[in-house]
DNA sequence: CAGAATTTTCATAAAGTTTAGATATAATGA
DNA sequence: TCATTATATCTAAACTTTATGAAAATTCTG
């Protein structure tokens, strides 16, 4: 099956590759685009596009009129990257017709969740809602976790962090490849703070806590 | 099944993208018309529509002049849209058979509300008019909310809050998304708002407070 | 237009989460 | 076995997010 296209437009190359990384990684096509002229002739030359990714701050050209400037020709889904600080306007947004808003930094595990989640509801990839294994059920619309039918109260991190693991079910992780995914992108600290949250998630999940092995001088596996 | 399909008339594109968003999101299909002659081209060229939604100020041909024309060929059932400085003229609505009228700016649960409500009337598609869940019956048709037989006065926003809770039971909702589906489309203020509401919303419904839950650093959820 | 009700903002308190650091424990290999 | 290295655990501090109350702004009503 061919792979379903994404367009990224910033004008910072570090946060285009980061964009880049991760989407390529959740197996998107992806080209990067540095400005909005360079965006629209892209969009409009290629047209094959799934999805875009906008930062609304660039200079010349904001990811406003980018927008505008595509929603005249296209209906495709539109995500707006903005920062923390920057004035949102939800507004302009919705005449727009933005799909959603990501705010940096954000975890690349969220990315991918929000571009998943766009892409099925106009018909394109899937991604379950549900996860389970081992006995652990993962509802990510209800955001509940259940164990044998008893439901396990965890905090957003533990959430996010379980949900990982379940969806690489089998895989050996490094803690830093679990920092690189679950953590936001701009999270400089210690690694050992994973050690933490594992801990933590262990003793909230129970017996079923040892479905986390511990893979010595390498990092964490979820197996069942 | 095949979606129902509705065409929008309004001459700014916004607009347009706007409403034709919320309803697409809604399950339905829309249709776009720029002006009230391509409105009448379109509807007598596919007449499949199962409702009009019409801008009253429009440049040219007004959607007064629209409904006139269409009225003289079918009983289809048409929104009006009107700004709220303009004159409402409900008399000239009443002649020409307009069913329900928006002002602008709508909530995108309004919009879906009216438009859901006239086709069940006129027999496509079906939305409930009475909600329950936990103990808490909502009356739309009525605007009542009682608890154990008991009628809970609740302002315009906390029912439309709630009814937006019950409506989604056992899904976890960002702010986010609560704005953007029980705002208005304009509203760009503050999400810190809705924990206002949700405060006052808890403290009026009692004990059945507890149902609306905290999800911390994600959002609430209505949850039995 | 005045008064009432509602909605929103803001400041602060309260609650909950995440992280760093210290120490204990366990695994590994010579 | 011992020295070394990595992980587990615990605690408290730092940080975030949410709850709350009250004031300000807005909208509604008569």
């Amino acid at each position: 099956m061919e792979k379903v296209k994404i367009l990224v437009v910033d004008d910072e190359v570090r946060m285009r590759k980061l964009l880049h990384d991760f989407l390529a990684k959740a197996g998107y096509e992806v080209d990067e685009a540095e400005n909005g002229n360079q965006a629209i002739e892209m969009f409009f030359s290629t047209n094959n596009y799934a999805l875009i990714i906008l930062d609304v701050m660039m200079p010349q050209m904001d990811g406003w009129s980018v927008c505008r400037e595509i929603r005249n020709f296209s209906r495709i889904p539109i995500i707006m990257l903005t920062a923390k600080s920057e004035e949102r306007d939800e507004l302009l947004g919705f005449k727009l017709g933005v799909d959603e808003y990501i705010t940096k930094p954000f975890s690349p595990k969220i990315l991918v969740a929000r571009v998943q989640a766009i892409l099925k509801r106009s018909g394109k990839g899937a991604e379950e809602d549900i996860l389970s294994a081992g006995g652990i059920l993962i509802d990510k619309i209800a955001h509940i976790v259940k164990i044998d039918e008893r439901i396990v109260e965890l905090s957003y991190k533990e959430f996010e962090l379980l949900s990982y693991f379940v969806e690489n079910e089998g895989i050996a992780l490094s803690r830093e490849k679990i920092l690189n995914n679950v953590w936001n992108y701009d999270y400089f600290g210690d690694a050992r703070t994973i050690d933490t949250h594992v801990k933590k998630l262990r003793s909230k999940i129970g017996e079923k806590g040892d479905l986390i092995r511990t893979i010595w001088g390498m990092g964490y596996k979820f197996e069942v």
